[in-house]
DNA sequence: ATTTGTGCAAATCGTTTGCATCTGA
DNA sequence: TCAGATGCAAACGATTTGCACAAAT
């Protein structure tokens, strides 16, 4: 976190230890912020906001691509992929494995390929 | 636009051939007014809400894959991808061609694939 | 005639901001 | 010491909602 230029204050420590000591995992700030309270960290609303975007600055988190209001995070920051399950708006991660992209175009001059995010949109099987 | 089970109101009708009467292109909810008005067209912004989401419903449109406050649709609901400009938090379609992803793994019992996003992020080159 | 859509304004919700106060280096 | 963080509450912007009125079948 030091080296990252980041302050290890108290707040920013204890969210830390939070999101990156249980696995990977999908997180909004207000479910980071209910969390904290529940494990006895004092934070504002406030200061999870800009750890999360701080974090996010310097590569330790993701945004995930989904539409709607809420901006989830991801924890893991490594080549995966998503299910986006339509029915109850939620996303599941993609098992670490072979899925590739081929074919992709040239990116356009002066830019380069920051990552690729693939979204698998699921949708309860329609009865035929 | 009845094939849908969609009364062909004359909202609708007018906020359908904005979108539709333009080519492929990605727009809010807001842009969609502003545009209605500037066409001449009285809508309230809470009917081209309203609209926008009952044509997504029925497949006319989709609703794009990125974060951020806004909810855009794109009026091109066939298989195509985005290119995402981080820098200025825009959205370039990625013209139809061989992009292909392989390896998906099998989509969890009882679900099927509505479709997928591949959004390729794109920054401006680091220098070395 | 009945059902469905529309407009308006107020309400909601996630997120950001301004500013005074604290805190880590 | 003091630049950078934090907390709080107010401000904001996008979207939704409630309800009276209008329009489509």
């Amino acid at each position: 976190m030091r080296a990252s230029g980041l302050r290890p204050t108290r707040q920013r420590v204890a969210l830390a230890s939070l999101l990156f000591g249980h696995g990977d995992r999908h997180i909004s700030a207000e479910e980071l912020h209910e969390e904290a309270a529940a494990a006895g960290v004092r934070v504002s609303l406030a200061t999870v906001y800009n750890a999360l975007h701080q974090f996010t600055e310097v590569g330790m988190l993701r945004i995930l691509p989904i539409e709607g209001a809420k901006t989830y995070f991801d924890t893991n920051t490594s080549d995966h992929h998503h299910f986006f399950l339509e029915d109850e708006n939620r996303l599941v991660d993609i098992p670490e494995g072979p899925v590739t992209v081929a074919n992709l175009p040239e990116p356009p001059e002066g830019m380069e390929v920051a990552h690729v995010d693939i979204v698998v949109r699921l949708r309860p099987r329609r009865p035929r």
